[in-house]
DNA sequence: TCTGGGGTCCTAGGACCC
DNA sequence: TCTGGGGTCCTAGGACCC
């Protein structure tokens, strides 16, 4: 008996323009326009449609260098709405778990799915399928990749975002050295930018290049890594769809300030708000965390004799999601290294060490504890219920939202009534 | 004036053990 | 003077991703 190795289909399916599509959604008369949104703060620019990609707007500019081109062009601006971006996100990916068994939701925007029950001659019209139904049912544009690999997939979806038709399938093509060839080195999924300056001073600069290059090379000359790259380079599947949810393993809430802040309260404040916002996480993901990290620093961008950056960690002598007991914590870590005088930009907090609340249980557990625990419940239905900060704790100070930049919010929120379109009838 | 936020995995090196 | 060999576990930092 001989054994058949089962060729893999993987389809990666990328939202176009994510974020800037979201914002669409509401606002038709910027379609076709360039639009662009900014970062927390209105720090970066995170997303762009394709007329603002045109005009040399980049990924990741900083807003102030961009504004010229912005102002004299007429490009539209908005603040990120996070809660608006995850609940079309939930919705989009609710239709391919629908349409497709397994997949495997890789970020907000982008999902992998596993067609290979699919015969070879449908692979493509089932794609047009796939985004179709998406694009009516959300009104969210998509692209799609389509091959053997993962890392194949994603560049094949590479290349449908530059295609109108927004489908690519590399399955049954036989020699895909010619597509390949095009693919600059720093555009394979896995190869960044370190990795990118080895390669090309080794005279390595596509993926056809990488794909041809001998795994024991590889191997000796870098990382496991990079050798599964090349594999998968080859149609060789080397990493799995991961169809289930894992847990995640840490929880992070940091913030910058819109102003520098000096004073030891404010920060005390925004360290016990974003740990409050990771209790609630975890609670909600019913996870329990063993240490927290509380980090604080100055502008990366500033005169380096007043930098200062420094964290903390404390373990907790019991895995916990209590908020009280994480903020006490947090707070203690922060007084341990501040230092007066600097001019903060950002704080932050860091669960670790997470662990699954309903497989870990207390030998010590008291009755105590059960009451905040019931405690804890309350305060999450109450926000649930009534919207976020209903209920929190006096450290985390009364008006947080100060100090925050968003000059250009849509105020178009899918999941709070607060925020419904009004619509006028004479 | 103004430069995001939230993750994962791998690796090297130290601590510790017998 | 001469100072083994082999293993595990943990952690910090780097690189990568979106």
């Amino acid at each position: 008996m001989s054994y058949i190795p089962h060729t893999k289909k993987i389809a990666l399916v990328d939202c176009n323009s994510f974020y800037v599509s979201c914002e669409r959604l509401f606002k038709p008369h910027i379609l076709k326009k360039p639009v662009v949104v900014l970062s927390n703060n209105d720090g970066c620019i995170i997303s762009r449609s394709s007329e603002a990609k045109v005009l040399g707007i980049k990924m990741g500019d900083p807003y102030f260098k961009a504004k010229e081109i912005i102002i004299k062009n007429g490009v539209y601006v908005f603040s990120s709405n996070y809660s608006l971006y995850g609940d079309i996100s939930r919705r989009v990916m609710r239709i391919l778990k629908y349409l497709v068994p397994n997949i495997e939701i890789y970020s907000i925007d982008e999902a992998f799915l596993d067609l290979s029950s699919i015969p070879n001659n449908m692979i493509s019209s089932f794609g047009e399928k796939v985004r179709d139904t998406i694009l009516q049912w959300t009104g969210i544009p998509t692209s799609i990749g389509i091959a053997k690999t993962k890392t194949l997939s994603k560049i094949a979806n590479h290349i449908a975002k530059k295609q109108k038709s927004g489908i690519v399938n590399l399955i049954g093509i036989e020699n895909i050295d010619l597509i390949l060839e095009k693919i600059k080195i720093n555009d394979i999924w896995g190869v960044g930018r370190q990795t990118s300056k080895f390669y090309i001073k080794l005279g390595i600069n596509n993926a056809k290049q990488l794909k041809n290059i001998s795994n024991n090379w590889i191997k000796n000359n870098s990382n496991v890594l990079a050798s599964r790259t090349a594999m998968e380079l080859r149609g060789i599947s080397c990493i799995d769809l991961e169809t289930y949810q894992a847990k995640r393993k840490t929880c992070c809430v940091s913030r910058s300030f819109g102003e520098k802040v000096e004073n030891f309260q404010i920060l005390a404040e925004s360290v016990a708000s974003h740990s409050l916002n990771a209790a609630e996480k975890i609670r909600s993901e019913s996870l329990l965390a063993k240490a927290i990290t509380i980090f604080i620093r100055t502008s990366l961008f500033q005169n380096k004799k007043i930098f200062y950056s420094n964290s903390k960690t404390i373990d907790f002598p019991i895995a916990t999601d209590n908020s009280i007991e994480i903020v006490k914590n947090a707070l203690g870590g922060l007084k341990s290294i501040f230092k007066k005088g600097y001019k903060y930009q950002k704080t932050g907090i860091i669960l670790s060490g997470l662990l699954d609340s309903k497989k870990t249980h207390n030998l010590f557990s008291s009755s105590k504890e059960k009451r905040i625990k019931s405690l804890m419940k309350s305060i999450d239905y109450t926000n649930y219920r009534y919207g976020r900060s209903t209920l929190s704790l006096a450290d985390a100070g009364l008006n947080k939202k100060r100090n925050i930049r968003r000059k250009y919010s849509s105020k178009i929120d899918t999941a709070n009534f607060d925020c419904l379109p009004i619509v006028k009838v004479n």
